[in-house]
RNA sequence: GGAGAGAUGGCCGAGUAGGUCGAAGGCGCUCGCCUGCUAAGCGAGUACACGGGGUUGACUCGUGUCGCGGGUUCGAAUCCCGCUCUCUCCGCCA
């Protein structure tokens, strides 16, 4: 959410950078609604301030009934329209929230512009694709050659875009897990596991409600299945005032994901590349603003890290304007090799948020002992999507015998297994 | 699911025959003094938000906020109603 002051102040420039992401704009509604809440709040304050001298005047004990008498029918008076007032207040401001909720990130300055995904810029690439002597094949194949993928299975039990993993399958997600927490633990993280349902105020928090509903499974009870575990742990400090000395905050968190994928239909629909649950290691920060973009640019060090140890090749790419996320101000996403496929695909996104998100949460942190609360920054990455990750390693170990070589970081997690064989 | 207790500032904790309570006291923190280190002591300061003025985040004025919402009243932290949450005991349970 943006700053309702910042915006009336500089309404040319934020449509300007708002602009940039597509679509059109146009904050004259807000800025009309900002000038009736400022009337409606001076108002307001006003009549209270003459109610209360009214007030005051009462304790005077000479009064006599009749004097007490007619203080109180213009007490009354003011009391009424006192209570108009505050209606017409709530209800701006409800408008006022209505329009901002619903307002994306101010894009960074270093964001490239542009309209789409062939906009965003390649930072570096990291890593050589191999060279296969044969066909390379997709994962979906791969993994139910060997077993350890069940497609059918998981349609039986669950539906379409569900995944049952098998054997080493299961052991390899379960094991993904461990080497991503640990590596992230050894730099710094804190690790952190949390619910994977959450509140209503959790979802619009982090930006995904009120414009994505339809993203969202909602259970009974007004509860959300979590998308990212960006979700409970970027709330897990919502409403709290930190001390500088507590900062930077850095989580790691293993968790589910839930996702409707409603608006992918027809997008790829074999394998797992698109399922409604998979698991992923979230890393997410709390830091002070001027930090912000030294510490996105660590972030990104640390996604890429796993994918360094991993021994899988990939690129990180700057997403330009019409490409960045709702909440985000400048997001980068890293991209694994898939030789099956042939083509590079996304398997971490780091963002800075800046205040965007810790406005909505309202979590703010003490710059130095008696100075005024802030705001603080806030990101989130992947570190990484462990179904992505599942799918690069069985693309990019694959073998002529269909094997699939498993690098030597991970197997230390897999009680030392070098291959996967059928 | 049953019974009871409670929700006050960064933390702890006073405050119920309604007014001068943003709220005693303590802790913590900040600044200063004192003490030849340390510890102790003394003094001052220390909530957040919104709106106005302004040297436009110095300062200043106004208003609101004692879990949330509503009611009574000229006026409510204090009275009434509803809701939410937390804790304790019992039951059930991975």
């Amino acid at each position: 959410m943006l700053d309702l002051k910042m915006v009336l102040e500089h309404p040319e420039e934020v449509e300007q950078r708002l602009s940039t992401r597509g679509g059109s704009l146009d904050l004259s509604p807000l800025r009309e609604l900002g000038a009736r809440r400022r009337a409606a709040i001076t108002e307001r304050d006003n009549t209270r301030a003459e109610q209360k001298a009214l007030s005051d005047a009462f304790r005077n004990p000479g009064l006599t009934p009749d004097q007490r008498e007619e203080l109180r029918q213009r007490s009354r008076a003011l009391g009424e329209r006192i209570a108009t007032l505050e209606g017409e207040v709530a209800r701006i401001e409800e408008e006022v929230r209505d329009v901002l909720l619903n307002l994306p990130n101010l894009p960074h300055a270093s964001v490239p512009v542009g309209t789409d995904a062939s906009d965003n810029v390649v930072l570096r690439t990291v890593g050589t694709p191999r060279t296969f002597d044969f066909t390379p094949r997709e994962h979906w194949e791969i993994g139910e050659s060997l077993g350890i993928l069940d497609f059918e299975a998981a349609r039986r039990i669950s539906g379409a875009r569900f995944v049952v993993y098998r054997d080493l399958g299961a052991r390899l997600e379960r094991a993904l897990a461990a080497f991503m927490l640990d590596l992230h633990v050894s730099r710094g993280y804190r690790e952190v596991f949390t619910p994977f349902v959450v509140q209503r105020d959790c979802m619009v928090g982090t930006g995904q409600l009120p414009k994505f509903a339809e993203e969202a499974y909602v259970a009974t009870d007004d509860l959300y299945l979590i998308p990212t575990a960006e979700v409970p742990v970027t709330n897990l400090h919502r409403g709290e005032i930190l001390e500088a000395s507590q900062l930077p905050i850095r989580y790691a968190a293993w968790s589910a994901c839930f996702r409707r994928e409603a608006g992918s239909h027809g997008k790829d629909v074999k394998g797992m590349t698109r399922v409604h649950q998979f698991q992923k290691v979230e890393l997410v920060k709390f830091v002070a603003p001027e930090t912000s973009y030294e510490e996105h640019e660590s972030l990104v060090r640390d996604a890429e890290e796993v994918l360094v140890r991993l021994e899988l090749p990939y690129r990180v790419v700057s997403l330009c304007t019409g490409d960045l996320g709702f909440a985000a101000a400048r997001c980068y996403d890293i991209e694994v090799w898939l030789p099956g496929q042939n083509a590079w695909r996304e398997i971490s996104s780091c963002s800075n948020f800046e205040d965007f998100q810790a406005r909505r949460a309202n979590i703010r942190y003490r710059p130095a002992p008696g100075e005024k609360p802030r705001l603080v920054h806030t990101l989130n990455g992947s570190g990484l999507a462990i179904g992505r990750t599942i799918i690069a390693l069985l693309e990019n170990g694959q073998q002529a015998d269909g094997s699939v070589r498993i690098p030597q970081a991970l197997r230390p997690y897999l009680g030392g297994v070098e291959t996967i064989g059928p």
